[in-house]
RNA sequence: GGGCUGGUAGCUCAGCUGGUUAGAGCGCCUGCCUUACAAGCAGGAUGUCGGGGGUUCGAGUCCCUCCCGGCCCA
C-alpha cells in the first residue's frame, strides 16, 4: 500500500505541488482550447481584474473562492468552464507608484519626460505587476491562464481606440470646457465616482459686501471665502422678501474692487446662512450652473495645484488655505467679517490621493451617457440580467436613472491615450483610428495627439467583449471566441464597483454588442447584447470585530499569512461557509481553525479507509479502488448502513446542487460538512467497522471472502471517493491529494477537477434503510445518555432491557454488535411491558432501560424530568389549543392538521411516561 | 435630504412563498488518550427571535410604529 499518510494533515506539504501541477498541465484551459471540444456548453466568467499595483486581500480571496467554486462546479458538471483572468493598468494608482519611486530618486515625471516615464511604468509593471496573479496561481484559482490579459495589451488598446472613435462618430463623445472634480495633487480631473464626501467640521463665514453706490451692504455666507476672488455675482432667493427690494443693485466686491450684480436665483436657500450666497462659477459646480443661467463670466483664480493665480494680486501664488487665512484677516481688518460659525460640511476628496477636490473649469472629454443608460436600464428591467441579491437591481436603477455625463479624460500619462489629434496651425481637432498625416482643414503636416488619457474604467468597461476579440477583423461580425463565450454567464463582484465597472460594462455591452450579429447571422437583440446574464454581488470581508479592514486601523488580515497558518482549503471553506448573500463576513480565525480541523478529519478518514483496504488485501480480498462515478443499484446483500449512507449522499448532492444554483455557498458548504463529519464519520464509519472483519490468512489456506464485508468495503470506498469529488470545488488541494492517493497512481483522470460532479441521480435512495438507521441512532443516543446519567464508566459495558414495536426489537436483535460497539451494550433483553423508572427512557417507538446497579443521581434526574415535563406540557398545550380551535381545523391544510394530531399523540405518550418516571423517583 | 439594509443562544450567522416544541459552527460545562483523527470521541446547558401595536385559526416570518446599527447616493 503506497498510501502511508502522516497522522495529521499538513497543507503546506501538498499545496504548492498541486498549484504548480494545475498550471503546468493546463487543467483549467477551456475545453475548446485544450481538446478542441466545442460540444460542451460553455460557462463563462470574467475575473474582476485586480490592479497591477494590487496585492491580494481578503476581498479578492472571497471573490476568487466563490468564483472558483462555481467554475469548478460547472466544469465537473461537464460544462466548458472558462474563467478569464487579467489585470488592470489602473491609471492613477500605478502612476502614483512610479511617481513615488521617482521622488525617492530625487526626480519627477516632468523632468523625466513622457516617453521615458512610460518606459519606467512598463518596467515597474514587468517587475511588480505579476504579484497578484502569482498569488492567484498559489490559491489554485481555476482560471484559464492561456487567456490572461492586461488592459494595455496591444489588442485591447486597439479595441479601446475603436470604441472611442465609434462613440465619437455616433456623436456620443464631446469635448468642452466644463467644471470638473479636479485633484490638485494628481493634477487631473476625476469622475464623480472617484470623489468621496467626508463629513468634516468646518466654518461658515458671514462676509459683508458693500453696494457700489454706498447705499448699504448685504451679508453673504460661505464656507470657502478664498473663492471670493472669483465671485461674479451674489444671489438671493426670489421668494426671499428680506432682499426683494435689493435685487438688481451692484456690489463692490471687497479686496478686489470689482463690480458684481445682486441677482435673484432659486439656488439661494433662504434658510442657509444669511440667505445670500456668492457665485463663483469657475470653482463650484452649483455656482457654475447658476452662472450659466445668468450668462455670468467664469473667472478661474487658481492654477492646477490649487494655488491662487492672479498676477498682480497680493494673494497671487498663495496655496488655497493660506489664501483663505490671508483673506479672512484682511476682511477682518476692514470690518467686513461679520460672523464665523462652526459648520459641518461634506468635503469632497479624491479617492486615490486623498486630496481635497478643487472644482475646476477645464477642457475635458465627456461621454454622453443617457442613450447608453437607457439600453442598460432596459436590459435589467426586461430581465436579461439578473442580480443576486435581487435588491441590488434597485440600487442600480437608482444610479442609472440619475446618471450624469461621464468625464472620461484624465490628465495622466499612464493609460490609453485619447485618439484625437489637434492641428497646431488651425486648431482643428479630429478623432481617428490612426494618426492623420495631415490636417483635414488646413493640410498642416504635423498633427499632435491629444495628451489626455482615458479613465481606467473606460477600458475595463469593454472587457467582456474585448477579451473575446472584439472588434475582430471586420468590426461587425462575431469573432469565434465571442460567438462561443459572449454573453458571459456570470459576474461575481463586490458592490463597491457596481457603478464603476458593472454598470459601465452593461452600458458598453448593450451599446457595442447590439451591432454584432449573432453567430448564425441573425440580428442580435438586447437579450444577447448584455455582457453577462447574472451578477452575483458578494459581501464585504470585515475584521473579526466587524470593523472594516483598513490600513490606518491596522486590522488588515493578509490572506497569504492566514493560508500559511491554516491551509488554503480551510480558509476557502471558512469564507464559503460564511458567504450568505447580503451579509458581510466577519472573518473569524476560530472558525478557520474549525475548518482546518475538518480538513484533518477528512485526512484521517482517508487514513482509516486506506488501512482497511490494506487489511482486506492482507486477508485475500481483491480490492479495486475505482468504483465508478455512478451507482445505480446496490447488490441485494448490501447491509443497511451502506444503503443508508448512499441515500444520504444522494440527498446531500441534491442539497449542494440547489444551494450552488442559488449562490448559497454557506448552505452548500454546511451541507457537505454536516454530511461528511456528522454522518459519514460519526455514524457510518463506526457502524461499518462491524462489517470490516478481516481474519488473518493462514499459510496455504484459501481466503474466506464474506460478500457482506466485500460490499461494505466497496461502499465505504465509493462513498468516500464521491465525497471527495463533492468537496473538491470547496477544498481543491486536499481532495486532489487524497483522490490521487486513493487511486494509487491509476486515477481515471488527470485531476479530480476533471471528473464528474456527484449528482443525486448517481446514487440509489432507500427509505427503509434511512428509517432503520434513524431508529438505531435514536436507540444508541438514548442509551449513551442514560449510561452517562447513571454514571456507568465509559469503558464498562452494560446490558439493556428493551420494549417497543416489533420492527425496533428486530432491528436491535439483528444489530447487537453495533449496539455493543457504539453504545457499549453487553446484552439486549426484551421486555413485554413498558419500562419506567430512573434507569429507563423513552425514544421514538421504544422504551429502553440500562441495567446497572449504581443508583441514579435522584435530584439531577428529578430536575431533568421536571424540565422535560415542562417542555412536553408546553408542546401539548399548544397542540391541544390549536386542535380545539374550530378556525384552525376549518382553515389549516389537512396535512398540517394531521401532522399536529400525530405530534399531539406522541407528545401525550411521552408526557405520561415522563410523569410516571417522575412519580417513581424516590422522595 | 433620498435610497438600500440589518437587529434571532456568550460570539458569528441560518431560518424558503406565515404551519408542528426556533437551528448550525465556535465558545462553555461534564466524562473519556475507545489504535483513522485529542485539530479527536461521547453527553449536556444556553434564546422575553430589538420594544410596542396590528392582521391571521396560527407570526421569528406579513403590516404599522418606535429604538439602535450599517452601507450607498446627493
Amino acid at each position: 500500500m503506497p498510501n502511508e499518510l502522516p497522522k495529521a494533515y499538513d497543507p503546506a506539504a501538498i499545496e504548492q505541488k498541486w498549484a504548480e501541477f494545475w498550471v503546468r498541465e493546463h487543467i483549467f484551459d477551456s475545453f475548446a482550447q485544450a481538446a478542441d471540444d466545442t460540444s460542451a456548453k460553455p460557462f463563462t466568467m470574467l475575473l474582476p481584474p485586480p490592479n497591477v499595483t494590487g496585492r491580494l486581500h481578503m476581498g479578492h480571496m472571497l471573490n476568487q473562492t466563490e468564483m472558483d467554486i462555481l467554475a469548478r462546479w460547472h466544469r465537473m458538471r461537464g460544462e466548458d468552464s472558462v474563467w478569464v483572468p487579467g489585470t488592470d493598468h489602473a491609471g492613477i494608482a500605478t502612476q502614483m507608484m512610479v511617481e513615488r519611486q521617482l521622488a525617492s530618486e530625487g526626480t519627477n515625471r516632468k523632468v523625466v519626460g513622457r516617453d521615458a516615464f512610460l518606459d519606467r511604468v512598463w518596467q515597474w509593471k514587468a517587475q511588480y505587476g505579476g504579484a497578484i496573479t502569482g498569488q492567484m496561481r498559489r490559491l489554485g484559482a481555476s482560471v484559464d491562464w492561456s487567456r490572461e490579459y492586461f488592459t494595455m495589451d496591444d489588442n485591447l488598446s486597439a479595441a479601446v481606440t475603436e470604441a472611442f472613435v465609434r462613440l465619437y462618430e455616433q456623436g456620443l463623445i464631446y469635448r468642452g470646457s466644463y467644471i470638473v472634480n479636479w485633484d490638485p495633487v494628481q493634477q487631473t480631473a476625476v469622475s464623480d465616482l472617484e470623489v468621496e464626501h467626508k463629513e468634516t467640521a468646518g466654518k461658515l463665514y458671514s462676509i459683508r459686501y458693500p453696494f457700489a453706490d454706498g447705499s448699504g451692504s448685504i451679508v453673504i455666507a460661505t464656507t470657502r471665502p478664498e473663492t471670493m476672488l472669483g465671485d461674479v455675482a451674489v444671489v438671493v432667493n426670489p421668494a426671499d422678501e428680506r432682499y426683494t427690494a435689493l435685487v438688481g443693485k451692484t456690489i463692490k466686491l471687497p479686496l478686489v474692487d470689482r463690480d458684481i450684480p445682486l441677482l435673484a436665483d432659486e439656488w439661494a436657500k433662504p434658510e442657509f446662512g444669511t440667505g445670500a450666497v456668492k457665485v463663483t462659477p469657475a470653482h463650484d459646480p452649483n455656482d457654475y450652473e447658476t452662472g450659466k443661467r445668468h450668462q455670468l463670466a467664469e473667472l478661474t483664480i487658481m492654477d492646477e495645484t490649487a494655488h491662487i493665480a492672479l498676477p498682480g494680486s497680493p494673494y497671487d501664488g498663495l496655496e488655497r488655505y493660506a489664501a483663505r487665512e490671508r483673506i479672512l484677516a484682511d476682511l477682518h481688518a476692514l470690518g467686513l467679517l461679520v460672523e464665523v460659525k462652526d459648520h459641518t460640511l461634506a468635503v469632497a476628496t479624491s479617492q486615490r490621493s486623498g486630496a481635497v477636490i478643487e472644482p475646476r473649469l477645464s477642457m475635458q472629454w465627456f461621454l454622453k451617457i443617457q442613450p447608453l443608460a437607457d439600453k442598460a436600464i432596459a436590459a435589467v428591467e426586461e430581465g436579461h440580467i439578473k442580480f443576486t441579491p435581487a435588491n441590488y437591481a434597485k440600487t442600480y436603477f437608482e444610479w442609472m436613472r440619475n446618471i450624469h455625463d461621464w468625464c472620461i479624460s484624465r490628465q495622466l500619462w499612464w493609460g490609453h491615450r485619447i485618439p484625437a489629434y489637434h492641428c497646431p496651425e488651425c486648431g482643428t481637432t479630429c478623432v481617428s483610428r490612426t494618426r492623420p498625416e495631415r490636417c483635414g482643414s488646413c493640410d498642416h503636416a504635423e498633427m499632435q495627439q491629444e495628451t489626455d488619457v482615458l479613465d481606467t474604467w473606460f477600458s475595463s468597461g469593454l472587457l467582456p467583449f474585448t477579451v473575446f476579440g472584439w472588434p475582430g477583423e471586420q468590426g461587425t461580425t462575431a469573432t469565434p471566441d465571442s460567438a462561443r463565450y459572449y454573453p458571459t454567464d456570470l459576474l461575481v463582484t463586490g458592490f463597491d464597483i457596481l457603478f464603476f465597472w458593472v454598470a459601465r460594462m452593461i452600458m458598453f455591452g448593450t451599446h457595442f454588442m447590439l451591432d454584432v450579429p449573432m453567430p448564425d447571422g441573425s440580428p442580435r437583440t438586447l437579450a444577447d447584447a448584455v455582457p453577462f446574464r447574472e451578477v452575483y454581488i458578494h459581501a464585504l470581508v470585515r475584521a473579526e470585530d466587524r470593523q472594516k479592514m483598513s490600513k490606518t486601523k491596522g486590522n488588515v488580515i493578509d490572506p497569504i499569512e492566514i493560508i500559511e497558518r491554516f491551509g488554503t482549503d480551510a480558509v476557502r471553506f471558512t469564507l464559503a461557509s460564511q458567504a450568505s448573500p447580503g451579509t458581510d463576513i466577519a472573518f473569524s480565525e476560530q472558525r478557520t481553525e474549525g475548518y482546518r480541523a475538518f480538513a484533518n478529519k477528512i485526512w484521517n478518514a482517508a487514513r482509516f479507509l486506506f488501512l482497511q483496504v490494506e487489511r482486506a488485501r492482507a486477508a485475500g480480498y481483491k480490492m479495486r479502488m475505482g468504483t465508478g462515478a455512478q451507482v445505480t443499484a446496490l447488490p441485494e446483500i448490501t447491509p443497511m448502513e451502506t444503503r443508508w449512507i448512499f441515500a444520504r449522499l444522494r440527498a446531500v448532492c441534491a442539497e449542494v446542487d440547489r444551494a450552488l444554483k442559488d449562490y448559497r455557498f454557506d448552505e452548500a458548504s454546511n451541507a457537505i460538512y454536516q454530511f461528511f463529519w456528522g454522518e459519514f464519520c460519526d455514524w457510518y464509519l463506526e457502524l461499518v467497522k462491524v462489517r470490516l472483519d478481516f481474519p488473518d490468512m493462514r499459510e496455504g489456506e484459501a481466503p474466506i471472502q464474506n460478500p457482506e464485508t466485500a460490499i461494505s468495503l466497496a461502499g465505504l470506498v465509493g462513498v468516500f471517493e464521491a465525497s471527495l469529488r463533492l468537496l473538491s470545488p470547496f477544498m481543491p488541494f486536499l481532495t486532489e491529494e487524497l483522490w490521487h492517493a486513493l487511486y494509487e497512481g491509476e486515477a481515471p483522470a488527470k485531476s479530480i477537477a476533471l471528473t464528474r460532479y456527484p449528482q443525486p441521480g448517481d446514487f440509489p435512495n432507500d427509505d427503509a434503510a434511512v428509517s432503520a438507521i434513524a431508529t438505531l441512532q435514536d436507540l444508541i443516543v438514548t442509551v449513551r445518555a442514560l449510561r452517562k446519567d447513571l454514571g456507568v464508566p465509559e469503558k464498562e459495558a452494560a446490558p439493556i432491557l428493551l420494549h417497543g414495536d416489533n420492527r425496533t426489537l428486530a432491528l436491535a436483535d439483528a444489530n447487537r454488535d453495533m449496539l455493543a460497539r457504539l453504545a457499549r451494550v453487553s446484552d439486549v433483553e426484551f421486555a413485554q411491558e413498558p419500562l419506567t423508572g430512573p434507569a429507563a427512557r423513552t425514544g421514538t417507538g421504544f422504551d429502553v432501560l440500562v441495567q446497572y446497579e449504581r443508583q441514579i443521581d435522584v435530584p439531577a434526574e428529578r430536575e431533568r424530568l421536571t424540565k422535560e415535563l415542562a417542555r412536553l406540557t408546553k408542546g401539548l398545550d399548544a397542540a391541544n389549543r390549536q386542535l380545539g380551535n374550530d378556525g384552525f381545523l376549518a382553515k389549516a391544510p389537512a396535512s398540517v392538521v394531521e401532522g399536529l394530531k400525530k405530534q399531539q399523540a406522541e407528545t401525550h405518550l411521552l408526557h405520561s411516561k415522563a410523569q410516571a418516571a417522575l412519580d417513581a423517583l424516590p422522595a
